[in-house]
DNA sequence: GCCGATTTGTCCGTATGTATC
DNA sequence: CGATACATACGGACAAATCGG
């Protein structure tokens, strides 16, 4: 069962991508999209501030709703909500590889806790891998899991994807992604698993994810070669 | 006039970080805040709605209103929504300069056209300002202005802020921000203008502004010293 | 400058569905 | 099973901004 604004949202989203709308032209009024939709005008808006949140559209007052997306040319790999690696490189259209360097059990500890969020003594998984992308050697993946919560990982799993067992054999819901973006020197263990040629330093992506039950149950560091690595966000001045 | 959704998201936004409401711990239900607001369950629910896709809550269904914030010690410098350098070096309590390096007109060529999204022809105003954060050159700004909508800038408004010049003397309104980050190897301008010591890299954010009618009217390049950059952000898996 | 039509913005009260306990 | 709490949606009311006559 879907609902109906985000049904809106998705089609008007299609329609602005493949420029039905173009850039700078006006989305149909709320009154007419909630006849052609045969819904009320409440469900409309909502589906039109996704659409502003995620930059698209700029609603003004007493005018009409502006499409201000403009299409983009492919982005190296790009970052934005909160998907899968394979789901991203299929999205880029690369072709992408994943290779497993370790899996291991581990005590938090207090430092390590205090980096993590993780509560001090608790039980985690840690996972290395390494991201393959065209061939490139791209990223360095770092991943710790609550092992309480994702108990069981292995080697198979950790190289086809560990949301897909997270989401589809645990049956546990991902919900809010909290990342922070930083640029850093390479570490030797950067040098010698990602392919830098030339290149000193990573972007390192840190990622605290929690589940629908408001538990923190991963804590993952990204370490990007520059050269495939671009993270778009959209800023609002005023609350929706 | 202030809306009503905007004064609960506020309260309790200074709960949560005040440690009022602390992690892991629930708000009032939606019936409760209703009643204490005097208002109707939407309008809880909008407010609440915001403070999830900030990162600060995680709505369960059947449950209640988890709090999954973690009050952080003071980063580096945190770049959130839009703010202006003056703002966001305030909220970090840092001593900030800016100083202006040059002021010129320009025309936009097609290739400068496709780069920034300015239209082809149309004059833009180039800003270089340095940016100096307790003493340290840490961030080279390169802003472009439409001319037509952002006229006759000065070297002391340059100075003080071209925001507070934007939205205080021009009255124009600021309101959806585009931005994406790389990190890329450092420029011979950069070495000269940012006091990198060491590293040869920086952190860049490039960002396009519109404003309430939808123009885009400024595109800005951001490089920042790797030391004094981070950004986070918060992606949902699913629409709210 | 004023008025009326249109369009977005905020809010309410209610109904129904779904998940938790 | 019933009570509670969040989730979606409806329809209506009024406010604020824009635009054309």
């Amino acid at each position: 069962m879907k609902a109906i604004f985000d049904r809106i949202y998705n089609d008007l989203l299609e329609q602005i991508e493949t420029g039905k709308y173009p850039y700078q032209s006006f989305l149909p009024s709320e009154s007419e999209l909630a006849k052609d939709y045969t819904c009320s005008h409440n469900t409309v808006r909502r589906a039109i501030r996704l659409l502003a949140q995620g930059g698209y559209v700029q609603p003004i007052n007493g005018k009409g709703v502006r499409v201000i997306w403009l299409p983009v040319e492919r982005e190296a790999f790009k970052i934005g909500g909160i998907e899968t690696f394979k789901e991203a490189a299929r999205r880029s259209s690369l072709h992408a590889i994943t290779k497993v360097l370790s899996i291991e059990h581990a005590s938090v500890t207090e430092s390590f806790a205090c980096e993590s969020g993780f509560p001090v003594g608790s039980d985690v998984t840690h996972v290395e891998r390494m991201r393959y992308i065209d061939g490139h050697a791209a990223i360095l993946d770092r991943n710790w899991y609550l092992t309480e919560l994702v108990p069981n990982l292995t080697p198979a799993i950790a190289e086809d994807s560990i949301y897909a067992y997270i989401e589809g054999t645990l049956g546990m819901r991902v919900t809010t992604s909290r990342r922070t973006f930083t640029a850093e020197k390479a570490l030797k263990a950067d040098r010698e698993a990602i392919d830098l040629d030339g290149y000193d330093f990573v972007a390192v992506v840190t990622n605290h994810t929690f589940n629908d039950d408001g538990i923190m149950f991963e804590y993952t560091q990204s370490r990007h070669h520059p050269k495939h690595f671009s993270f778009t966000t959209v800023a609002l001045r005023d609350q929706l």
